[in-house]
DNA sequence: CCTACCGATCGGTAGG
DNA sequence: CCTACCGATCGGTAGG
C-alpha cells in the first residue's frame, strides 16, 4: 500500500466514478431514507433498512452520512427550503391582488408537496425527531413561511380587498388546507395538484355559502 | 398458599381495592402513555418510559395490557369513537340549515381535540403504528366520520343553501382545518376552541374576500 | 465498500 | 406488584 495517498474504498466518494447518472450515492441514500421514513416513520426505520434498500451494508452508509439523525435533518431541511423558496417571490409581489397571490401560493405549496411526496411527508411528520439545534433551524424556516402567508393576507385586508379580520386566523385556514394535503394526496387521484389548489382557493376565497 | 383460589398480586386488579378514585390503574397507564406518545411519538417511547411515569417497573405494566401496541390502539380507538359520537347527531339532524350544522360539527371537533389534546395528537400522528387488523378498524371509524361531514355538505348543496360543488373537496377544507388544529392548538392561547371554531366557520362559510 | 463487532436498549416472559 | 432475565435489534465504530 502506498503511503502519502488518501486511502479510498470503492464507493466512498461523493459521486461514483463510473460517470453514469450524476446522482451521487448520498442522494440515493436520501431518497431511500425518505421513502422509508415516509412509510414507517423515522424511529421505526433502522439504518439497516435504509442500507438494504440502497443495496449496501449498514456500516457502509457512514461514509456518506454522520448519523441517522443527520440524514433526517437533510431531508427535512431541504423540504423546508423548497417551501420558503416557493413563497418568497409571491410575498414580495405587493402589486398584484391578494386573492391572486394566495391562489398562487396555495398552488405552489401543493406542487412542492406533490413533487416531493415522500420527503414532504417526512417533513410534516418527523421534524420533531431532529436534534434540538437542528430542529430550531427548521422551526425558523417554518415561521418564515407562515409569516409570508400572513403578510399576503394582511396586505389584502389593509387594501380592503379581503374582509377585515385577524390575518393569523385566516392564514391558518389556508395553511391547514395546504399542510393537511400531504396526509391524503395520492398521485393516482382524478385531480392534479394545480386543479385541487384552484378548487380549494375558490372555496377559501368565496366561501361555501351560496350568494 | 391456598390452592383453588386465584393468586393475586398487589395492583393486579382492574381497580385499586382502596376505593379512592374510580380511576383504574389501566387508566393511569393510558394517560401516561398518551402523554409520552404525544411528546415523543409511539416508537420513541419505551415501555420503561411509561412504567417510569406511572411509578412501577416495566414488567408490572403487563398485568394491565397485552402489549405496547395494544395500548396505542386503546388510545387511538377511544379518540376515534369520540369524533364519531360527536358528529352522529349532527349528521342525523337534517332539519337544520347546513351552515349551522357545519359550525356545530367544527366546534365539537375542536372541543374533542382540546379536551383530549395528548391522545388526539397520538390519534393523528401514530395511528399507522397500530397493527394491520386494528388499524383497519380505525380507518373505518375515520371514514365514517368523514362521510358524515360530506353528507352534511351534500344536504346543503342539494337544498341550494350551499354553493354547488363537490362535497368531497368542500369537506376537505373543513377537515383540514379541523385536523390540523391538533398540531398547533395550545390551551394557553387567547381564544378557546369554541371561539376559534366560530372564526374558522365564518371564514369557511363566507370566504376571505370582502363582499 | 466490506466483515466483525460493541455496548445499550428494546418489548416481553417466568415465576412468585 | 416485584426481581431476574431473555433473545433480538438498535445505531454506530474499527480497521482494512
Amino acid at each position: 500500500m502506498r503511503s502519502g495517498q488518501p486511502i479510498t474504498y470503492p464507493g466512498t466518494n461523493e459521486r461514483s466514478a463510473g460517470g453514469g447518472r450524476p446522482t451521487s450515492r448520498r442522494e440515493e441514500i436520501l431518497t431511500a431514507a425518505g421513502a422509508l421514513f415516509a412509510e414507517s416513520g423515522y424511529h421505526a426505520t433502522s439504518v439497516r433498512d435504509i442500507a438494504g434498500r440502497v443495496g449496501v451494508q449498514a456500516a457502509s452508509l457512514y461514509a456518506h452520512m454522520q448519523s441517522k439523525e443527520e440524514l433526517l435533518f437533510a431531508i427535512v431541511d431541504r423540504v423546508a427550503d423548497e417551501f420558503v423558496t416557493a413563497i418568497v417571490p409571491i410575498a414580495a409581489d405587493h402589486a398584484r391582488p391578494a386573492a391572486i397571490r394566495l391562489r398562487a401560493a396555495l398552488r405552489r405549496h401543493l406542487e412542492v408537496v406533490a413533487r416531493n411526496l415522500p420527503t414532504a411527508t417526512v417533513y410534516f411528520h418527523d421534524w420533531r425527531s431532529c436534534d434540538p439545534a437542528r430542529r430550531a433551524a427548521i422551526v425558523q424556516k417554518r415561521d418564515t413561511y407562515e409569516a409570508a402567508w400572513r403578510s399576503i393576507i394582511a396586505d389584502g385586508m389593509a387594501g380592503g380587498e379581503l374582509a377585515p379580520g385577524d390575518p393569523k386566523i385566516a392564514a391558518l385556514t389556508w395553511l391547514s388546507t395546504a399542510n393537511w394535503f400531504a396526509t391524503w394526496y395520492r398521485p393516482e387521484g382524478a385531480l392534479d395538484p394545480g386543479a385541487l389548489a384552484d378548487n380549494f382557493a375558490d372555496l377559501l376565497l368565496k366561501g361555501l355559502m351560496s350568494r
